[in-house]
DNA sequence: AGTCATTTGTGACTACAATCAATATTGTAG
DNA sequence: CTACAATATTGATTGTAGTCACAAATGACT
């Protein structure tokens, strides 16, 4: 048992106020229309207290997501289905994203837009991205053992540029240019496969 | 000579001189600390007639870096040295986009940021963009006629994975990952090697 | 030129994110 | 238990982006 003090223990517990009323009135009201006067309001905390927990009403949107996120990384690698080739394997890794941001296509956009540049969380941000990443590595490298993929690669940097091409693909999904459906399936499928086919003529 | 009504000569005055007065402003002061009322008054309208030129305070943002990115794009391909290889082709293309957003990187983070998801403006960016993939098509094809790439490759899609992977390095670099230097030299080079090398094992 | 309709411009006003000086709560040492 | 320091909380206040009801300018038509 961990010893807390009760300082410490209000502010997790205010904080978790503040997450789950920033959840709820996102999704009844949207992003724009949710004051934060409203969300100091219903964690029941001052207006100025809010600001002690989140540098801005940004923030609270990457706060709500964060859970999710840890979740959906979780699950993806849990449900991955077995004996599929590398491409499956990574169209599925993916999807598991685009479904997440489809529950709400406008807060997603608020999420993506603001971890772009956001300070104070880039490090959980990144935490996250790298953990899936090093998932990702080790799966590329399954495929390597089983000579899917050439022994000279680099690994890392292969895993970085699928995540370029997933990123490049979501904002343009969140954008409005194609369906869920079409996004997953021609475009980002193409686009890893384009990456690992590369554009060498087969000697 | 184009037949041009006062209405629309005036229009068209008021908005250069929005332009010009948001761009002093920016460079002066910075995004942040410019007021919408500040570039209202150096452009000489009234702080309401303002937003009758641009939907919000970010737009001024993209309205100046408009006219930037089209001579960026027009210099890159004028400039482009003669007998490259595809990938020093592709290196040396991008790295003119670096430069220009290396000249301010606050205010490239704030465009790049507001590019995302920007309604009005997509149009006019993605005119742009387009524009440069299909240049960048034309070289790739011209590596193909050269026997630098195999035949059967979808062009356009490894043009969008070139754009995709540019776009990931450039954000990191926004973000204080890396210098200029190490954006194009270790990390936007490698990036499209391993796009062009792709993973598959040389049967 | 004079009348009217349509487009463009204006700045006082509003709403709200974020701040900050004042207050309250918690921890600690005697 | 008391006194005091350290830390956390508060809501009135502020600065500014963006709106809107009204005013001015322009163009079209007789």
């Amino acid at each position: 048992m961990v010893q807390q003090s009760l300082r410490e223990r209000n502010k997790q517990e205010k904080l978790a106020r503040i997450q789950q009323a920033a959840r709820q009135l996102f999704e009844e009201k949207g992003f724009e229309a949710t004051t934060t006067y409203a969300v100091a309001e219903l964690a029941q905390i001052g207006t100025g207290t809010l600001f002690l927990y989140v540098k801005d009403k940004q923030e609270l949107v990457l706060l709500v997501y964060h859970q999710a996120i840890e979740e959906t990384i979780e699950q993806a690698f849990v449900t991955l289905p077995a004996d599929l080739t590398l491409l499956d394997e990574l169209v599925y890794l993916f999807e598991q994203f685009f479904r997440l941001y489809n529950q709400n296509i406008e807060l997603a956009r608020v999420y993506i837009k603001e971890l772009l540049f956001h300070e104070g969380y880039r490090a959980q941000a990144s935490r996250q991205i790298n953990y899936f990443l090093e998932q990702m590595a080790t799966r590329i490298k399954e495929a390597q053992a089983r000579g899917e993929v050439a022994q000279g690669v680099d690994i890392s940097q292969a895993t970085r540029n699928f995540f370029a091409l997933y990123y490049a693909i979501l904002t343009s999904w969140l954008s409005g240019a194609f369906s869920l459906e079409e996004a997953v399936n021609p475009h980002l499928r193409r686009a890893f496969a384009s990456q690992i086919n590369g554009l060498l003529p087969r000697s």
